[in-house]
RNA sequence: GCGUGCGUAGCUCAACGGAUAGAGCAUCUGACUACGGAUCAGAAGGUUAGGGGUUCGAAUCCCUUCGCGCGCACCA
């Protein structure tokens, strides 16, 4: 069903069409017309500048053509006044009755209010983290844990079909040198020249000979091997724990070596040279990359015949596109940005659009702060924060609002300190504040004997300017949810509820819902109430989406 | 050197090319002796790093200078 806005977006659109047809206006009509709300409140509900992006190729005054549009827009339903305003913008006020209706619509749709079909069919792979099975996920990965589960969330909430993969690197070089690292610790040998340390390989050791002695008893030449690979099983099941433990979900947990197993990394390298990419120098097997932007070739086999680590991700993206997903979307750190030219490049060789079938998305750093000084984080001087460290400082909910309510290309602080206290410099606790509030209106309703029967909703009784104000930024959220989605930005969420939030605690400073004293139960009281359990269904809606709890009470 | 990202209020950060650049914190004033004060209303705080350009309109797009970060392997 399509919302107040679609609706009104279409009969500006109609409206143009028919000025266009009767000769009122000259050109072509806009593919679509996107309405705004505007900052300042007076200047009504909705806005459009669409007459000033017409005037210029119609030869028109664009106030001229604001009026022309207004003129046929007249007796459009819903709509209680129709403005000009400053160089030619078109304000909208709406019937307040008719966009109280919105309260029937969020609590009959319940859950689903929000959920839209932008990317319906879209088959998405969201691959984040993608750490290595060598150690504990650590600041560095926190980022992406919280944002890209929730633009997971997201993107399925706009209709996407949304795989969430983990790409686990259990191969190559670095995984050898952390079998025998855990083997050194165990046998209290010194470790290897740039091998592991830190406290976690001593009880990677400890566990992997307490979970088979006989380990320790294999031929040396084979037996760092078998310390590798129960390291690596701890390792990882311990990744799964954490993340699990922070609310973040994973469909697929995608071996490197199964790449390799299954022959993906020669299948890839064909389908290349089928692409007529591929060439040899030197020994050498390369992909010219270059065709495509990228400002060096690549080499997938190295002249010693082993593969390097781009053929295993180049063969990882056909795999992905070979097993169904339109979109391959890359959450990739800032050390990471050089990638994108090679990504895309490859892409571009394996015959697909890089604008449209690959996504990269690049995450800048995050520092910390604590006790008013930044935590350098070094693995040398053992100060890693790890991601379950930060969890057990400040909390699931706390530490995921705040890494998803900044856009991933700023670079953001995160103060330990602000983050443990219960106040508005912590914002979470402002959003969930005013579920758990509103929450408790209704504990309250209900022990008044107020039934909150949408039958019994009067929409007219809405009549106030903080309610319409509460309503309008109701009926955003779909929107939010939408932009959120196409653009990946999964904190325009956090900072919708963040305003939403905001608007429902002015509403209710300044509106009474419950009954006073003796005061019966009236008309108004039940619009009130129903009106702030639609607010109530929205900010968890949101909530959900960022994977962050609604408390009933706090 | 080449490439790339960033630079917005004292601090942390917003702002799909739109109207007077907004929030929170910090500072200063105020508000319910009845629904949760983890609240609300207000004040003050800006040459959006500097300079050009495109546009009816620029923090946003283009060029350039400065500053900071990052990347430039037959490593993984």
């Amino acid at each position: 069903m399509p919302s107040q806005i679609e609706i009104l977006e279409n009969e500006i659109k109609a409206a143009i069409v028919r000025a266009i047809n009767s000769g009122l206006l000259t050109g072509a009509a806009p593919d679509a017309i996107k309405l705004d709300r505007p900052k300042d409140r007076t200047h009504g509900d909705y806005a459009t500048s669409i007459a000033l992006q017409l005037a210029k190729p119609m030869g028109k005054n664009p106030r001229e053509v604001a009026q022309i549009i207004i003129d046929e827009l007249v007796g459009a339903p819903g709509i209680s006044q129709l403005d000009i305003a400053g160089p030619g913008f078109i304000n909208i006020t709406l019937n307040r009755a008719d966009q109280a209706a919105l309260v029937e619509t969020i609590l009959t749709a319940k859950e689903e209010f929000g959920r839209g079909a932008d990317l319906a069919g879209v088959k998405i792979n969201l691959e984040f983290i993608s750490a290595n099975p060598t150690g504990p996920l650590h600041l560095g990965h926190t980022r992406w844990a919280a944002v890209g589960d929730a633009l997971g969330r997201v993107l399925s909430a706009a209709g996407a079909q949304v795989t969430r993969e983990f790409y686990i690197n259990d191969r190559g070089n670095q995984m050898d040198l952390f079998g025998q690292s855990v083997e050194a610790v165990a046998f209290d040998l010194p470790v290897p020249e740039n091998g592991y340390q830190g406290d976690y390989i001593k009880d990677l050791a400890t566990q992997v000979v307490a979970q088979d002695p006989e380990l320790k008893n294999l031929p040396t030449e084979e037996r760092w091997i078998g310390f590798r690979e129960a390291a690596y099983q701890l390792q990882l099941k311990d990744q799964q724990r954490v993340l699990a433990g922070f609310n973040t979900h994973f469909d697929v947990w995608f071996s490197e070596r199964s790449l390799h197993e299954q022959g993906a990394v020669e299948h890839g390298i064909d389908k290349l040279r089928a692409q007529g990419h591929v060439f040899e120098d030197d020994g050498a097997i390369w992909l010219r990359t270059t065709d495509f932007g990228d400002d060096k070739d690549r080499v997938m086999q190295k002249s010693d015949h082993s593969l390097t680590y781009f053929a295993s991700d180049t063969a990882y993206y056909i795999n992905k596109r070979e097993r169904g997903f339109d979109i391959c979307i890359y959450m990739l750190g800032a050390d990471h940005h050089g990638y994108i030219g090679r990504l895309k490049a490859t892409a571009a060789c394996a015959g697909d659009d890089p604008e449209y079938n690959i996504h990269v998305l690049i995450g800048q750093l995050v520092k910390i702060m604590e006790g008013g000084q930044e935590v350098k984080l070094s693995k040398r001087a053992g100060t890693i924060i790890t991601l379950e460290e930060l969890v057990e400082k400040v909390g699931v909910d706390a530490a995921r609002y705040t890494l998803i309510r900044y856009p991933v290309d700023t670079p953001m602080v995160m103060d330990i300190d602000i983050l443990k206290r219960n106040t508005n410099e912590n914002p979470v606790y402002y959003v969930q504040y005013a579920h758990a509030r509103i929450a408790a209106v209704l504990r309250n309703a209900q022990e008044l004997g107020a039934t909150l029967e949408l039958k019994e909703f009067d929409p007219a009784q809405l009549t106030h300017d903080r309610e319409n104000e509460l309503l309008g930024a109701l009926a955003e959220f779909p929107r939010v949810v939408a932009s959120s989605a196409e653009l990946r930005e999964p904190h325009r969420v956090a900072r919708y509820l963040e305003e939403l939030a905001g608007t429902y605690h002015g509403f209710y400073n300044d509106c009474r819902v419950l009954p006073m004293g003796e005061e019966k139960l009236t008309a108004l009281h039940t619009a009130r109430l129903l009106l702030c359990s639609a607010t109530k269904q929205v900010i968890s809606n949101g909530l959900e989406l960022l994977g962050v709890s609604a408390p009933e009470r706090m």
